[in-house]
DNA sequence: TAAGGTACTTACATGAAAGTTAGTGCCCAA
DNA sequence: TTGGGCACTAACTTTCATGTAAGTACCTTA
């Protein structure tokens, strides 16, 4: 499964990316199945999630404490949500005490390369944004 | 035991962008204004919205339409929200019937840059994602 | 005269997302 | 033996984003 750097780095740029074939009349549909993924992948936690699994495996409590401020409740069902949409694999060790790592698919991977930019971007504008507020 | 980002950069080649410094540590903080901005940029109709802006400047009605779905409250809300945050510009005309454009600033159109890509991948991957649920 | 387009605002209603609290079973360290 | 860490699940509640419906003000076309 091969995915290339390449392709990402360059649509990561700052610079104009045209829409798909399928948006060309600029009109985004309300019934589309793409609603309900994007939905899923900006959801308030669901974006936090998969940035920092793009950081490698990780554990439950390792999640947790990175995305700070998440309920127990709300990872568990981020996480099944990432899972059932094939973004995100669950694997459990049967030790004591459990032990359950979390990672990203290729797919997830794919898409983490684009939250990355986005997050980092929101990240060093969010002071100016939200000082220059009337 | 612990992945560290630097090795797992090291490791793997074909990385996504790193996180920024203030994130090296792997915590997203909780009350960070980034947060805001962050909710404000993912929420339901901001994405589409500034999406639609990346193909150039718009009135109000485009918007409707383009926007499918979206009803006039969350339309005027959504524009306030990305105006006070100096994503769009609104340009009024004192003319009959009223003709209103709104645009991307510069900020706007850094961020839409990074958000067509994402939204690219989701109309791309949106079918298969959601046909291969359990 | 009525209907329709333009760009909104306001009040009220709902429903999904998120939070809260508690409980599970197992083990280990103090 | 009390407490905590681990990885959850379930039931209940609240909050907030979003939806619905209607009103405003002006002008044009039928």
């Amino acid at each position: 499964m091969k995915v290339s750097a390449q392709e990402f780095t360059a649509s990561a740029a700052p610079l104009p990316a045209a829409l798909p074939a399928a948006l060309a009349d600029g009109v985004f549909p309300a019934g589309c199945p793409s609603r309900t993924v994007l939905d899923h992948i900006t959801s308030k936690w669901g974006v936090l999630i998969l940035l920092a699994l793009s950081e490698g495996e990780q554990r439950w409590s390792d999640l947790r404490r990175r995305a700070e401020g998440i309920s127990e409740k709300m990872l568990a069902q981020t996480l099944k949500t990432l899972e059932r949409d094939g973004l995100v694999t669950r694997t459990a060790q049967p030790v004591i005490p459990p032990r359950v790592d979390y990672s990203l698919t290729g797919r997830g991977y794919e898409l983490s390369a684009l939250l990355v930019p986005l997050v980092a971007w929101a990240f060093e504008n969010a002071d100016d944004i939200i000082k220059g507020q009337p």
